[in-house]
DNA sequence: GGCCTGCATTGATCTGGATCAAGTTGCAGG
DNA sequence: CCTGCAACTTGATCCAGATCAATGCAGGCC
């Protein structure tokens, strides 16, 4: 999937200085002094694509952050009827101090790297450092932000509407990582599978990729491959996700 | 709708120590030191059912705590379809630190009382204030658990199904205050009008009354009133949310 | 008491998305 | 190159919940 010669990196794990996401992650708030400690206390793991990480109800060993690939965050109901209710990307964080357990599965969606803390290390830490609880906070905030934003999705919007906010999202996400604003004529990867994508959307794969063939149809969107889209007109495509004018 | 001669109360605002809701506010790890600061800077204030405390987008003035009644937060798209995304109870938090707007409605859903702080001046405050922070980050966890909860709701299950959730969260809520377990026999107000449970749940008026109706008939509740929920049986009604054993 | 006015219920019909059921496509492994 | 499987697409049908349209019903107010 991934670059092999990359993974190779993983069990090196460089200095939190060199880190790609250091200016993004629960440590960017860190003084050096506070980095050094993080820097001994952390183990980096790749999981393989598909490879659940933490099981819902089960004990929570280690707390950590995503540094490389895409994880889901997965509810599932004894009927096997499953919501997703989170997607994690680089830099987000995993786990949530003070807490045994995680009411939701923890899945990697395509190979992920995380750089992990043991659980109760961590959380001593994060009672003595002021500049690593406001961040925490703060990502908490946006990951609240993000959770409601996707309540009005599941609840109000259409299955066309929820494809097109969707990809939306991620072309935002794309372009912030390239450093450009989303404009015309761009392409991304959008990572998850279709079922993936069903499970987010509160939908059925059939509908999933239905609504993916009508905006082709309709030309809001190409499709390189499957897996890679293409984008005439991002705006179009915004405007498909019933957005507020932003 | 609630007792009037409680509403004089809301100018005396007495000490924070015999706060009713003192032990589960954002003010509950507090030193008595750290106490006597937001007891000087509080304010109390009363809203009538229906007011709304805060417009989305516009910039928010104060933060605070719910001290009595019930406040909703809720998500409107342009052409006016509407998504509760959160409802808060006595000693739930309003604000969000740190930033200058919400991307959403705060509306009073009965009137309502709230413990103010002006934003700078509680900001300050956190920052040097572990007690608070910390606090803070725990709720702020708690209610991105209860939005993901929400989530699978509002994705995955009927129209049945997430009124029977909506009365089971409610009825355990009303256990917990009266501190009991949920039992046989218990009753209780469901506080929102059916317009604002659809809002809530991600449906429609009709449906949302045809249901309760259905859960009635099926003799799952009684209606002592329209707002007055009866329920012979907890386990019953839990088994309808379609939740897993607990 | 009668009469708004705003909530809530109930009924008839319509429809978006689920469900059931085949096909495709595309890639890994022999 | 074939073969087998997993991921995806497409088609036909069904149904839960939306929509459209009355009708009930209780509290406030003249």
């Amino acid at each position: 999937m991934s670059i092999p010669s990359l993974l190779s990196q993983d069990a090196r794990a460089g200095r939190c200085g060199d880190c790609p996401i250091r200016h993004r992650a629960v440590c960017s708030q860190c003084e050096a002094d506070e980095l050094a400690i993080l820097d001994q206390m952390k183990t980096y793991r790749t999981f393989t694509a598909g490879e659940t990480i933490i099981w819902a109800g089960d004990p929570v060993a280690r707390l950590g952050t995503v540094v490389k690939g895409c994880a889901t965050l997965l509810r599932t109901m004894e009927d096997g009827r499953r919501q997703m209710v989170g997607l994690l990307f680089p830099s987000d964080f995993i786990g949530r101090p003070g807490r045994e357990t995680t009411p939701y599965d923890v899945v990697a969606a395509t190979e992920v790297t995380l750089c992990q803390f043991e659980r109760q290390s961590f959380e001593d830490l994060l009672a003595n450092t002021p500049s690593l609880e406001r961040r925490l906070l703060q990502m908490t905030l946006d990951e609240l932000d993000a959770a409601r934003e996707w309540m009005l999705l599941l609840g109000r919007k259409s299955a066309r509407e929820k494809i097109a906010s969707f990809l939306t999202i991620l072309a935002r996400r794309d372009a912030v990582l390239r450093k450009s604003a989303p404009g015309p004529d761009m392409s991304f990867d959008m990572i998850i599978s279709r079922e993936a994508l069903a499970d987010y959307l509160g939908l059925t794969i059939e509908t999933t990729s239905r609504q993916i063939t009508a905006l082709k149809n309709d030309g809001v969107i190409r499709l390189a491959t499957k897996r890679i889209i293409e984008l005439p007109d991002f705006e179009r495509l915004a405007a498909e996700a019933g957005e507020d004018a932003a």
